[in-house]
DNA sequence: TCTGAGATTGACAATCATTCTCACTTGTCG
DNA sequence: CGACAAGTGAGAATGATTGTCAATCTCAGA
């Protein structure tokens, strides 16, 4: 498969542990943020590296705000999206085999091969 | 509703002709090398600006690329989404009112409200 | 048609997330 | 134990997008 072995440092474990302990999605920054907070001191391209290449292998979900900016968040593997307060941020994993299906159908309908899709849901949570 | 009236100028003429010429999606940067190839120049904060004004009026379509760059497209009214072909960047506006239902029946079912949704698929279309 | 108020523009500076550079550090493996 | 490449960090560099503000242009009204 593409999981090329990466060593195992203390920069990644820390990041991974901060992630661990969060249900919404984090932008690059406020990770690094949050790793200064916690004591471990973690080059801001050292984030971005990790995060990167945890995306790459699938350990992170990463999706962009509005404004453009990558957030991050762990996720249990397997493919599904998202449901997502826009005011704090909640995150709710959903699964929809009918519309994987539909776009599998509709790609298949206009030759396309090899497709893959993104889709986000977002909106204002019962607590806002 | 939200179109607010706008001044009928140049600069925004010349933006909504190319845009109208292509079926792609392009970049704000590229549709100013457009425009300037064109005859006609035009800042290129004037075509951010128009772009994102053409954008909240629904005249645009907006979508990010891979890469965090933001890509426009004039389409047709109504809600709809793009199968884009991540070679050619040929696009097929496609329509699934199962998915809109799906997409609130979840929202529902999880106490959100005031949602909106995004998906794009991507793939090779048949001439690639 | 003429005019004034205010919307719009353009050149360029400023932002800001992200990536690159490169010397230094540290896992990993024989 | 070494050595060597992967990994790291500080800061510079990049590059898309946004902000600034004086000059220009639209358009409703006279």
């Amino acid at each position: 498969m593409s999981t090329e072995p990466r060593r195992h440092t203390r920069q990644r474990a820390a990041l991974a542990a901060v992630l661990e302990e969060t249900d919404e999605f984090l932008s690059a920054q406020e990770l690094h943020n949050r790793l200064a907070g916690s004591g471990t001191k973690v080059g801001l391209a050292t984030v971005y590296r990790n995060l990167q290449a945890m995306a790459a292998d699938g350990e992170v979900d990463v999706l962009r705000t509005d404004d453009g900016e990558s957030v991050y968040r762990a996720c249990s593997t397997g493919h599904h999206h998202h449901l997502v307060c826009r005011e704090c941020g909640r995150t709710v994993e959903i699964d929809g085999p009918a519309v994987e299906r539909w776009a599998a159908k509709v790609s298949a309908e206009h030759g396309f091969t090899d497709v893959t899709h993104t889709l986000e849901i977002f909106g204002r949570c019962g607590d806002c």
